[in-house]
DNA sequence: AAATAAATCACCCGATTGGGTAATTATTGG
DNA sequence: CCAATAATTACCCAATCGGGTGATTTATTT
C-alpha cells in the first residue's frame, strides 16, 4: 500500500490547565509522527517562546486562557509566524468563537469532546495544509461565502446593477446616494444641476423597481453595487 | 508507529476530457486506499448514477463541463447526497470560482496543476472530513468570515447597534426603515402614530450620528444591525 | 440619414422628511 | 421613593423628495 509519508510534527500545547497539558502530551506522544511537544500555560508565554527560538509546526490552542485568549493569540501568531498552524480547542461550541477563530486564520476549530484518534487525524490533515471544521459549524462555513448570482461561470457574481441596466452615470449617482447624499449634494459633487441629479435618481428608482432612495441604497449595499 | 487506518475510498471522477479521466483513474488506482473509481464525462450522468445506486465517498469534479458546471453540480449533489464529498478541480484559479464552490459546500478547491501525490493527500484529508483550500485562496477564505469587533470572548460580535444604544423600539423602527418604509408606513406597521414614528426615526438618526435615513439604513445593513 | 439612447436641464405639485419644542405616561434602577 | 429612561403624541416649519411632463444636445447604432 502506497502510504503517505508525513514529516515529523513539532507540536506545542497551550492550555491553562496543567492536567490537560500533561494528559494531552502523554497521549499524543504515543504517536511517533509527533516529534516533540512543548506546553505552555498561556499564550503570552507561547508567543514569547516563538520569538526566542523553537517554532513548532502546529499549536493546539485552548480558547479560554489567562491573559490573551485563543482568538487574539491566533491573530498574533498568524501575523508574525504565518507558518505555524493553529488548532483551536474549545469546550464551547459558540458559533461566534468559531467565526472569529476562522477570521483570524485558525486551521481547525475542534471541540474538546473529541477523542485522541480523531484529534490525531485532524493534526495530520492540518499539517498537510487542510482546514478542519467540525460538523456543528459546516453551515456557518458555507454561509460565510456569498451566494452566487447565477451558475453561469462567466457571471457567477455579476453585479445586479447591470441587470438593472444602470448607465455609468446612474451608477455614479447611486454610489453617492448610498453615501447618504441629497440630490443637491449629488449635483454639486458631479457638477450638474439639482434637477438633473433628481432626474437620474428618478430613473434609478424606476430601473431598480423601488419607490424611494432608501430601498435603492439598501439593495445596492446588499448586492454589492458599489 | 501508530498509523491511522483509512477505510477504503470509493471515488468518482467527472471530467469532460476522456484522456484526463483515463490518466487520473490510472494513477489514482495505484493507491490501494482507493477501492474503486468510476468516471463520468458530465455532471448530469454522474448525478443520475447517484440516483440509481452507487454512491461514492468522494467525487473529483471538474469545473468546466458540458451541461451543468461543477458549481451547480456541487449544489445539486450536496442537496440530495450531502455525504458525498466534492473536490473541485479547476484549471482556472479565478477567485469567483473558488468562492462560489465554497458557498455550495465543496470540500476542496484544487488547481489542476498539482501532482498526484498531493492530490492523494487532499483526497485522504477530505475523506476524513477536512476542507482543503489552496494557498492562493487562503486570504479569500479568511475574508469570508466577519472580523470580530473585539477580542473579549463575551463580546466578539457585539452588534454596533448596542454601541449606538438603540432601544428595542428603535431597533424595531430601524428594521422597518431599512425595508424602505416611510414614517407613516412604519407607524401603521407597529401601530403608533406617525408623529411617534417620526420621533423614533429622529432619535435613531441622532444616536447613529447621521443626518438622514439613507445613511442610517446603509450603516445598519453594513454592520448587520438587522 | 434616421432612429435610439444617454445626459442634461426646467417647472410644477403634493407628500415626506428632519429639526425643533413640549408634554404625558409607564417602567426601571438606585 | 425619586430620578432617569423609554415610549408615546402633538404642532410648526423649511427643505427635500418623488412623480409628472417636456425639451435640448451628443453619441451610437442602424
Amino acid at each position: 500500500m502506497s502510504s503517505i509519508k508525513y514529516a515529523k510534527i513539532r507540536l506545542s500545547i497551550v492550555d491553562s490547565c496543567l492536567l490537560t497539558r500533561i494528559s494531552l502530551k502523554h497521549i499524543l506522544s504515543t504517536f511517533d509522527i509527533i516529534e516533540k511537544i512543548k506546553d505552555f500555560e498561556n499564550a503570552d508565554n507561547f508567543i514569547a517562546s516563538l520569538k526566542s527560538s523553537h517554532i513548532p509546526d502546529i499549536v493546539l490552542m485552548s480558547m479560554d486562557l489567562n491573559g490573551i485568549n485563543g482568538i487574539e493569540a491566533t491573530k498574533l501568531i498568524k501575523k508574525e509566524f504565518p507558518k505555524v498552524k493553529v488548532i483551536i480547542l474549545s469546550s464551547n461550541k459558540d458559533k461566534e468563537y468559531f467565526i472569529a477563530s476562522m477570521y483570524e486564520g485558525a486551521n481547525a476549530f475542534v471541540q474538546k469532546s473529541i477523542d485522541h484518534e480523531q484529534l490525531m487525524k485532524i493534526i495530520k490533515a492540518v499539517h498537510f495544509g487542510a482546514y478542519w471544521i467540525g460538523p456543528d459549524h459546516i453551515n456557518l462555513y458555507k454561509e460565510a461565502f456569498p451566494k452566487p448570482d447565477s451558475y453561469d461561470l462567466q457571471n457567477l457574481y455579476k453585479k445586479q446593477a447591470s441587470s438593472f441596466d444602470l448607465t455609468v452615470r446612474e451608477k455614479q449617482v447611486l454610489k453617492l446616494l448610498v453615501e447618504g447624499k441629497s440630490n443637491s449634494e449629488i449635483a454639486k459633487e458631479i457638477i450638474i444641476s439639482t434637477n438633473t441629479a433628481k432626474a437620474h435618481v428618478g430613473n434609478i428608482l424606476n430601473k431598480m423597481h423601488v419607490t424611494d432612495r432608501v430601498q435603492a441604497a439598501v439593495i445596492a449595499v446588499k448586492s454589492n453595487i458599489i
